[in-house]
DNA sequence: TACGCGTGGTG
DNA sequence: TCACCAAGCGT
């Protein structure tokens, strides 16, 4: 059955050629006077892109940028992150989100160090065949870095391009690609991509955008229309609860860790003993279950305060335990008792951390 | 195509 | 408090 929730592209979507031209220039010109200064703008050598665009991937401009600067820091080139450890590079990582990314740009430094000499390649193909890298971080770096004319589409594009268009209804991915090739000036690729995107960043917002002030307001449907901030339209997405138990167990000023194994988890990473519940009720029983199956003895759990967690689609609610008296001997290998401030240098996800400092507050 | 992946900011 | 969002990718 043909699907009707996605509205066909028509010729009258694009912008005639005159529109087109007065949107090119005006946002060109704005973007020029307008642009952040940002690191990876001021020698936008292709390493120094590339490491840009995989840290931005899904993350604003203003987190990315310590991450980034120390990134940099420690690792200067290609060959440097090539011969670094994935745990070294995950280091530099833990806090920043999605750490699959991190996993990726060290695998793809492998391919190109010392195989391929260092070099970052130049071709669109071979650019998009390295890991981590997809159709807008590949177009973003031949544009940004070599000025090469390819397009780019983020989250940015498409609400700009929605309401430039005033497109109410919802379209298909390439209906984005195709608008974002039939505006892109061939000379000019680097600048117009990153017009497009910091034009949505710093102007053409999700709430309350500023068409007061915006560059092409003259040849925005959406402001035609009237109500800009209705374009583009919501659709209510769900976020499930999950409970989590979680414990802190100490000895002798130590706390213990197990490296993780467990899918869902940073790859590499540390994480205290935990589980996910059925439901908030079982935590206690499940505590004192964990603890038996850890140390091999029946230690009562001590409840430590609860605390909540926000990851995409997903409302975490911790269920902190510790325990009441020593715990035995952990015989399983992946458990290890660390020093507790050795165990913040590790590499934690902020969840686990969280509980670290919530098990400090309460005394534990 | 739809989902999972982490975290911090925002209203 | 909470849903939404942010320079996406891999499966």
């Amino acid at each position: 059955m043909k699907r009707l929730y996605f509205r066909e592209t028509s010729p009258a979507d694009y912008l005639d050629p005159r529109r087109a031209s007065v949107f090119r220039r005006r946002l060109l010109s704005w973007y020029l006077d307008n642009r952040r200064a940002l690191p990876w703008r001021d020698t936008p050598t292709p390493y120094r892109v590339w490491i840009s665009e995989i840290m931005l991937q899904q993350t604003q401009v203003g987190t990315v940028l310590p991450y980034y600067n120390r990134f940099l820091e420690r690792f200067p080139d290609i060959p440097s992150l090539a011969r670094a450890s994935e745990t070294d590079v995950l280091q530099r990582w833990a806090g920043l989100g999605y750490y699959g990314r991190a996993r990726r740009l060290h695998q793809a430094a492998r391919i190109l160090w010392p195989a391929r000499q260092g070099k970052f390649p130049e071709e669109y193909e071979a650019v998009l065949a390295l890991p981590g890298i997809g159709p807008y971080t590949a177009g973003a770096i031949c544009s940004i870095a070599y000025n090469q004319p390819r397009p780019v589409v983020d989250g940015n594009i498409r609400r700009v391009l929605v309401r430039l268009l005033g497109i109410g209804g919802k379209v298909r991915e390439r209906f984005f690609w195709g608008q974002m090739s039939a505006l892109l000036p061939p000379n000019q690729a680097s600048s117009f991509n990153q017009a497009m995107m910091e034009l949505g960043a710093l102007v053409c917002t999700p709430h309350r955008p500023q068409c007061s002030s915006c560059p092409v307001a003259g040849v925005c449907r959406a402001l035609e229309s009237g109500n800009p901030a209705r374009i583009p339209v919501k659709h209510p997405r769900s976020s499930r609860p999950v409970h989590l138990l979680v414990l802190l167990l100490e000895k002798d000023g130590r706390i213990l860790l197990a490296s993780s194994g467990k899918p869902g988890f940073i790859p590499g990473a540390w994480v205290l003993p935990c589980r996910v519940l059925a439901d908030a009720g079982s935590a206690e029983g499940e505590a004192a279950r964990l603890i038996r199956e850890i140390t091999g003895r029946a230690i009562r759990p001590v409840p430590l305060p609860q605390f909540r967690h926000a990851i995409t689609h997903r409302r975490i609610t911790v269920h902190l335990f510790g325990s009441a008296g020593e715990p035995a001997t952990v015989k399983e290998e992946d458990y290890r008792w660390v020093d507790r401030r050795r165990g913040k240098e590790r590499v934690l996800s902020s969840l686990f951390r969280k509980a670290l400092e919530a098990g400090a507050k309460a005394g534990a």
